[in-house]
DNA sequence: CGCCCATTTGACACCTGTCAAGCCTAGTGG
DNA sequence: CCACTAGGCTTGACAGGTGTCAAATGGGCG
């Protein structure tokens, strides 16, 4: 399916966060109405909807409300790898800020629910202090959690903790909405090697299959001490 | 050597970073006076100075002046790891605001010296907001390049960015401050196959031994590239 | 139906981790 | 000054894990 860009639906006005039900999930709490948590939301987008592209100039942040957003950087070699898999909650683009151009590309997988940041467009003209406040926290966290990767673990365990983590944050019964190939490009594994991992998994009964692309984790961490 | 903490040598009054000519380099540019960027300076503290410790409260932030800073974490299941070495103008801590302890223990590899931002202690006197921009605008820029690791890269490839790396943000002759073994737990890799890149970029001449242990790194990213 | 792509499986080379041993250097104490 | 030690560094042998290549299978969609 060819992306489509995601510019045809902000047509909207901005939206307080602070009337929003699900404002708590997005800041990790209640927000104070009228301090500056202004956004656009938007309509559901359909997979491969393109939210911005690796280069473009930053405009603002986005946060995911609902379904999956993976994030794409072509490097200087050519090469095309997943960055990162942003779920309901995440930041997404506040790279960009800093560079003044997005350094990866953002892509729906799966169905997904949108909200753009009001941002304010003038140098000086900074996001009020509450908003950054939130901001600094999330980005933090995510800053701590990318640090706390899969690092030197062996194929299998890297991939047990990938579903486990991404069980744990959309529900245990869950639907990947990206292939192999992709889950391979995220945790630096070929493949082949993601296919076998999780027949493995598999066979340990971590993982279930019920129907096509239905799995269920059960435990996958626990599991995965205990058979190191 | 036994690691002694830092905590002797904050007995200092705050000062303001509009005043420090070394400011640039923290803040990315200069600050204007009196808009609460303000710390405690620090002496230079010796090699194995812990800063804080993993499990510990929050109490601030920490910025690297000059040196060198490693993060070590001990994961549930015991075995320690380095999470990162922070260079001059590095950010230390501020995972722990966000989740209320330090997620790992911060000690100085090889001389450093560090500045202690200075943080309201109440819970709604958050930081200012110019402060805080330039802390988001920091912290996603580490994000950013900890996303940009080194994933699926072979052993030589990793070793040579990581040095690559290293030598463009100390310069071309570098001192490692960390041994093989830390290396090699900070790139997921076994300290020998650190040991056995080494020898392979020295021999490619992308590494030049002077003395005992000074390297000089010349132009490795590219020379990585053309030896795929 | 026929094509395209994701998934799966097998074979095989080689990269990397593990185990073991030895060397080198700095620091220590006699 | 020298022996001694501890820890970092290096090397070798070897097995196992992982990437690569190749091919078959299956599902979705025109």
């Amino acid at each position: 399916m060819r992306p489509t860009s995601i510019d045809h639906i902000l047509h909207r006005q901005p939206t307080d966060c602070a009337v929003c039900p699900e404002a708590q999930r997005c800041w990790d709490g209640a927000v104070p109405p009228a301090s500056g948590f202004l956004v656009k939301r938007h309509a559901e987008v359909a997979s491969g909807t393109r939210v911005f592209c690796q280069g473009d100039r930053f405009a603002s942040v986005h946060i995911v409300v609902s379904g999956c957003v993976k994030l794409l950087e072509v490097s200087a070699d050519g090469r095309e790898r997943i960055v990162d898999l942003c779920l309901p909650g995440d930041l997404i683009g506040i790279a960009g800020w800093t560079h003044g151009r997005y350094p990866y590309t953002a892509i729906a997988a799966g169905r997904a629910r949108l909200c753009q940041l009001h941002w304010p467009r003038s140098r000086p003209g900074a996001p009020p202090a509450a908003l950054l406040e939130r901001l600094l926290r999330k980005t933090a966290a995510q800053l701590d959690d990318s640090r706390r990767a899969w690092h030197g673990l062996p194929a299998v365990d890297r991939v047990a903790a990938f579903l486990t983590r991404f069980a744990e944050r959309t529900g245990s019964s869950l639907d990947l909405p990206i292939t192999r190939s992709e889950i391979g490009s995220l945790l630096g594994l070929a493949e082949e090697t993601v296919v076998r991992a999780i027949r493995v998994l598999r066979e340990r009964d971590v993982l279930r299959f019920e129907g096509k692309r239905v799995f269920h984790v059960a435990g996958a961490a626990a599991q995965c001490g205990a058979a190191r």
